[in-house]
RNA sequence: GGUGGGAUGUCCGAGUGGCUAAAGGAGACGGGCUGUAAACCCGUUGGCUAACGCCUACGUUGGUUCGAAUCCAACUCCCACCA
């Protein structure tokens, strides 16, 4: 299968600059670029999606440069936003490019002769004189232009949160680096999500202005849900790539609990399946959605892809031990391992004898925010010690809670768990 | 600079002297159904209390009153129209 049947297939492509792409897709390797912006130490899913497209690209034997922003995120991409953001510190920066660099490692090889490049615009963008600049680059941008872009023209509209003159350059860095890349590299296509249409067709025009370059664009689509909220977000907040941030139980539970309406889309867009692989999926799912085999797929494939074998067979683990009941039957290590990312705190084991009230200890254990809360929650029958519903608001400490000799696991809801032990 | 309007709980929004911890909606959380889904149904949604109740809350600070989110004054911020 052609890149160009592929990335179609997948969903991939939401526009390109040329039809004729679709071939020289195919014919002539091609060096590509990708930025992605460190606004934290570590990407989220969002990024996933053209993460996974440089990954298609090298795979099909293109050169991809995952461009990492120290440059840009000093000031801010404007598109899409809706207001103007608040300044990251230098350093705040340089930490974030270093913990998403760590990322994108895990996803593209840089070995062979196509090997992906890892790059800092800082360390073009930091060198340049602001005169220089100004005469060289800064000459070829419109005004006109510029104040007809929708990220610009929205901010310019909004009197409440208005464009200040940095955000406002930022298209000006973001072409100069498409420039820089072609002229070092070679580059001639930048990808991206939707919303860097504008940035990625501006940085084309400069070089082929300045450098006579015949060069191309293609942007991804946006990921959508079908319900019309917004994907990535689970109760908590953003799912991060980072284990530390998104435990990697919590990771595969996320990709689990995907719509049946989404899961198709996503099986496309989110793993290497075959198209044979996702299509006998969809069918099988189609017949028998109770079993959810394209969610559990979904959710092995991508939390293996991002955090490996190992931690997907704990999440596997752990998923099975909380839905299925009885906790029991689970020795020590077991349960610590299941639990030890979920929230905890330690007892002394006296506590156990001093007629303390459940409740109490929950929420000094931080399980509830006050008292009125634990007991709310209790009267409608949902908190549960380890796995069984708890009934009463009087309910004392006893080590016949006990599992393993140290530990009890509580729940609240239905899928939310605390540990708590006691030494 | 002038004139008018506004600031209420997580958000939106009603309330213009006691019956208001504050209608209604959204969101969130819990329960039921189910497939750890969607839809739907039920419940909860300031703190402490087993409960009576007490405390804290309606932009800020004072005042009037037996009693104020509600009336008065000053201040802060926002919005609209005019210059």
């Amino acid at each position: 299968m052609s890149l160009y049947e592929e990335l179609s297939w997948r969903g991939f492509i939401k526009q390109m600059t040329h039809d004729e792409l679709r071939t020289v897709l195919d014919t002539e390797p091609l060096t590509l670029y990708c930025g992605f912006d460190p606004t934290a130490e570590s990407l989220h899913i969002g990024s996933l999606l053209p993460i996974l497209g440089l990954a298609h690209f090298q795979r099909h034997g293109h050169k991809p440069l995952a461009l990492v922003g120290g440059g840009t995120g000093l000031i801010g991409d404007p598109s899409g936003k809706t207001q103007e953001r608040s300044m990251l510190t230098r350093e705040d920066v340089e930490r974030n490019v270093a913990g998403i660099r760590g990322q994108l490692e895990r996803f593209l090889d840089f070995s062979g002769d196509h090997a992906a490049v890892l790059l800092n615009n800082a360390d073009w963008l930091c060198e340049i004189r602001l005169l220089d600049f100004l005469r060289d680059i800064g000459k070829h941008f419109s005004i006109n232009m510029m104040l007809n872009r929708d990220s610009v023209r929205m901010r310019l509209e909004d009197r409440d949160h208005g464009i200040s003159y940095t955000e406002f350059s930022y298209i000006l860095l973001q072409s100069y680096d498409f420039l820089y890349l072609n002229e070092k590299y070679e580059c001639r296509l930048q990808v991206g999500g939707a919303d860097q249409w504008g940035n990625i067709v501006s940085g084309m025009d400069l070089a082929r202005r300045l450098r006579g370059a015949a060069t191309y664009g293609l942007t991804f689509p946006l990921v959508t849900k079908s319900d019309g909220s917004k994907f990535g977000k689970s109760e908590g907040g953003n799912i991060w790539l980072d284990a530390g941030r998104t435990s990697p139980y919590k990771f595969y539970q996320f990709w689990l609990n995907q719509s049946d309406a989404d899961v198709g889309r996503y099986l496309r867009y989110f793993t290497f399946l075959s198209r044979d692989e996702v299509e006998t999926l969809e069918a099988q799912h189609a017949e028998a959605p109770h079993k959810r085999d394209a969610q559990r797929t979904l959710a092995a494939e991508v939390t293996r892809l991002v955090h490996g074998d190992t931690a997907l067979a704990n999440a596997l683990a752990a998923s099975q031990a909380m839905f299925g009941g009885d906790l029991s039957v689970l020795d020590a290590r077991t349960l610590h391992e299941i639990f030890d990312e979920m929230p905890g705190a330690e007892f002394a084991a006296d506590v156990l004898h001093a007629d303390k009230l459940l409740l109490d200890a929950l929420v000094e254990a931080g399980v509830f925010a006050s008292k009125g809360e634990a007991r709310r929650l209790t009267r409608n029958g949902g908190l549960y010690v380890n796995n069984q519903r708890v009934d009463s608001e009087d309910q004392k400490l006893s080590d016949s809670m006990l599992l393993s000799g140290n530990m009890m696991v509580i729940r609240t809801g239905k899928k939310n768990y605390h540990l708590l032990r006691f030494i």
